[in-house]
Parts: structure tokens; sequence; C-alpha cells
DNA sequence: GTCTATACCACGATAGAC
DNA sequence: GTCTATCGTGGTATAGAC
């Protein structure tokens, strides 16, 4: 304890390939099962191996879903530390949700899982590194302000980003529509001026569904 | 087969008490763990009877949940009615929304549950009285018009409403603070003018929450 | 008709020996 | 890395008590 760094940093966290192997093959299955439905037998059989190899890299299954939680957190934190350096307590809000978005549609469907998942919510009110993060998360998100409003709005950007994208009614959107429109909603959520680039983006999107 | 309505009315669907009771206490268990982190078992003890009498009203554990998706959808359902009962399509699709804001708060947490588990999406595939009512769940909310812009509000909408109320950062809301800031935000979303009404729920709100 | 007692088999996570 | 073992618990099933 007496080695433990002040700051968190999930980013710095060391995994071996074979660890790394392993939280890929997992991420995938618990983003289609979650996990509770998601067995060892069944990364084991993903990766070509048995189960005894898995257990070998990580003691337990929680310490697997630990471990995903870590790396996307990990994503995240470059994001909050990002917006923790503007000096402005706006723009940093403005700076993450525009990270929150890219990756929320880089990882589209994963996200989501990871948020809604019974076990993971458990599993982070359980680990303080990981509710140390949500707080610094929502500190970036609600700016300077928390009153009633502000953390509604939060609360709804956060939520709304990392769900749409993977809603099917717009399962075929690519990318770029997707994010200028999840740039123009949230800006209009917050009650901003529309910028000349999500114009620009929202009208090139609408020639590229039919 | 000969019999089967022509609409599929999931409030017409019967249950004994008993049946209730289960399914009570298994809403409650998959609202907290999931459906793959419920057992029989857990539903038994929380009942205060053995597996066994569990086993006897339903024979499989996905008729339990089969059953609990049917109850929430018989709910949906009689919103979606008075919304199709509406001349204009776009006051059907304000009354909708208008119920799933009501029943995302009156029913907060458990409407999520049942949206994101990886179990229930499944059966929802498979099934396919599940099937048409999403869609005609979705068809009164597009509206008219099914283009890009249209579709990602009715994603972004119905994602963030069911979402939105169990998020930990507005846990300590009350329901009419939620109802006002819900029905202000979805206005806002859509571009529409905020009521009257909205405003002074908002603004009552507001001396709800420190 | 509803609940209990009990059993069955498959599979879960975990573990140590190879 | 694998093989095999342990031990609990999952869902399913039947027979019988109130």
């Amino acid at each position: 304890m007496t080695s433990a760094p002040s700051g968190t940093r999930f980013s710095a966290i060391p995994r071996t390939a074979a660890q790394t192997r392993v939280l890929d093959a997992a991420l995938r299955l618990i983003a289609e099962h979650g996990v509770s439905g998601t067995s060892l037998q069944m990364i084991a059989d993903a990766m070509g191996v048995t189960k005894a190899a898995v257990y070998r890299q990580f003691k337990t299954k929680e310490e697997i879903v630990v471990a995903i939680t870590e790396r996307e957190m990990a994503r995240l934190e470059d994001a909050v530390e990002a917006a923790e350096a503007e000096g402005h307590p706006l723009r940093a809000r403005e700076v993450l949700l525009d990270r929150m978005i890219d990756q929320a549609i880089e990882r589209r469907g994963v996200v989501s899982v990871l948020q809604f998942d019974p076990v993971i919510i458990r599993l982070q009110a359980e680990h303080e590194p990981f509710q140390r993060f949500i707080e610094r998360l929502y500190a970036a998100l609600l700016g300077t302000e928390a009153g009633v409003e502000a953390r509604f709005h939060a609360a709804m950007l956060s939520s709304a980003i990392s769900v749409a994208v993977m809603h099917p009614l717009i399962a075929d959107f690519d990318a770029a529509t997707l994010r200028a429109q999840l740039t123009k909603m949230t800006r209009r959520m917050l009650d901003l001026p529309e910028t000349a680039q999500d114009s620009a983006g929202s009208a090139k999107s609408r020639s590229a569904a039919p």
C-alpha cells in the first residue's frame, strides 16, 4: 500500500500478450451474453485452449472482469485527462463529450454492456479505484455547477450516448452519420448553438442512408 | 393457430395468483442480477418455497422470462394503443412519449434491465409477438417520416428515457422532478416548444433537491 | 391444486499434478 | 500450456404429502 500511486492510472496496468488475448475473447463474449452468461469454458473454447489455460492467466473469473473494466476505463481516462487539462470547465465538458462520443462509436456495443451488466455494476461499486474514476468523470461532465438541471443533463447525456449507438433503429448508421447526429443532439440537449461543422456533418450524413 | 387473435394483446394473458407471485419475485431478482445471474433457487428462496414449487408454475426458466417480458410489454401496449388512437401522428408521438416517461418513472430500474439483458434481447428477437410489438412501438415513435434524423431521434429518446431514470447521478430525484426534467428534455431533443406546464414543473422541481 | 422431498445430470469455477 | 479431479450449483424431473 505504501507504493500505491496517488492517482489511479488504469492505462499503466501492464498485461502480457496471453492475458490480452484472454481479455479480448472474454470481452467479445461478455458483450454478447453478459458476464453471468459467459463461462470460462466459453472463453477457452473461443481461444482454442482449455479452461485451465485461461485460469493460468487470471486466477478467477472476477479478475477477468475487473481487468476488462480497467482496460475500458483506461480509454476513458485519457479523455477525462484531456478534459481536465482544459482551463475552462465548459470547454472541458465539450472536449469530454466529444471524446465520449468517439469512444462510444469506436467501441459500439461494448461500452453499453459494461455500463449495464449487473455484475459489472456491482464490481464498480465495490472497487474504490473504479468509484474514484467515475466520480472524476462525473465531475468533468458536471463542470462547475451541480444543481438539479446540471446533474440531469450529465446523466441523460452519459447514458444516451452509450446506449443510442447500439439501438436497432439506427444499427445501419455508419460512424460518420452517428457522430454527426450525436454531436448535434448533445449540443441541443445542452442548449448550445450548433457549430458550422455540425451542420455540415449532419447535412452530409443525410445522404449516407436511404 | 386457428384461434390466434389477429392482434397480439399481451394484456389479455391470464395468470393465476401463484404465477403472479413467481413473476414478482423473479422480476425483482432479475432487475438486480440479470437473467443469467438469477437462478430458480434464488427465486424460490425469495418466495420462501422450494425450487419445485416454482417449477410447478412455469415449466422452464425461459417461460418465466417470457412471461415477465409479456407483462411488461402489456403496460407499454396500452400506451401504444392510446397513441394510435390519436388522429395526428405528431400528437400520437407526444402521447406515447408521455406514457413512456410515466412508465419509466413508475417502474424505475425495471424497464432498462428488460431492455438490455442479453437473454431478453435474444428472446425478443426469437418470439414473433415481441418483434411485432416492438415494430408497432417504433412506428408510433417515428410518426410519418422515417429518415435518418427521425430514426435517430426515436432511438435516442427511447433509450435515453429508460436509462436515465436509473442513473446514479440523479438517483435521489423524486418522481415529479424526474418527470418534469424528462418531459422538458424530450421536447428539447425534438425541437418542440416548451409547454407552460413543463416550465412550472421544472421550477418547482428546483426546490426538491439541495 | 399447490407445495415438499429428493434425485439426476451437466456444467460452473477452482485446483493441483503433469 | 494440458489433464484430470473436486465440489458446488445450475436447470429439470418425479412421486407423494397437505
